[in-house]
DNA sequence: GTACATGCAAAACTTTTGCAGTATG
DNA sequence: CATACTGCAAAAGTTTTGCATGTAC
């Protein structure tokens, strides 16, 4: 039941072949844990081509496996998509050690619901980042 | 009152000379209207050195005269600040014309602190963007 | 007159692509 | 064994920088 499982089965399942560099970025990625950059997977996966990276990562991102994360400065990062939640979803980063948390929350489509009354505008999805400080780094 | 004067009279209260390019670069993503990407304003000011477009666009980011809106895709656009709002809103994007419309909810926050509660973060700011079909699209 | 700002060209990055060779299913 | 994938190197695209010159205040 593993996320390691499901991603590989989720590759084979969609035609995609398990490859051993495509092995390796996802187990990068799996290692550099809450969030990365491309630039990151690229550097601890030295023996995987540049190009293999991203086109690794890029297919990752059209798989759903991983999901953009916008921070702060407007600057993007990855993480591997929770996948009892990889539908919608929405993050919460720590502007201090960066730590990236997700979660969900219903009350807000309602919310979201009369800002489309009042514009006009039928919404189809959203995106929302929290910032802040985590827990740890609050104390 | 309008918009312009605004701008310009920000730069200088803040000790920044109103040089012949940053006027053009401004009045260019006046001209652009909506919303527009550092390319288009680069092409939209042949005249303009593309070193001092970015440094302008860069130099309106950090006064907050323009501001990023984030693409359902994960790219970047900007837009000139509505000056009402200039301190905190959302935008709610038309995925078919691209329109970007500005709008502050006010419901949205409670909502927050209970995600601030549940995830022991300390919320500082947020970011929120809506994508859907405008009113003249989704005729 | 003196900072501050500009333009240019070069550099530094980041991401994509073409193509011949390799390995998965 | 067909073809999807890889690696490399080159290309394309984007943003930054160094420095001599220009100009707003």
């Amino acid at each position: 039941m593993t996320t390691a499982d499901t991603i590989e089965r989720t590759l084979s399942r969609r035609g995609y072949r398990l490859t051993s560099p495509r092995r390796t970025v996802l187990d990068t990625m799996r290692g550099l844990g809450n969030h990365f950059t491309a630039e990151e997977v690229q550097h601890a996966s030295p023996e995987v081509g540049r190009a293999t990276v991203f086109r690794t990562m890029k297919l990752m991102r059209e798989l759903g496996v991983i999901c953009q994360v916008v921070l702060d400065d407007g600057t993007a990062v990855y993480q591997l998509a929770d996948e009892d939640r990889a539908d919608h979803h929405h993050h919460v980063i720590c502007t201090e050690c960066g730590r990236v948390t997700e979660f969900a929350s219903d009350g807000l489509e309602g919310e979201l619901e009369r800002v489309a009354d009042e514009t006009g505008f039928e919404i189809d999805t959203h995106r929302l980042e929290l910032y802040g400080r985590c827990a740890s780094c609050n104390s």
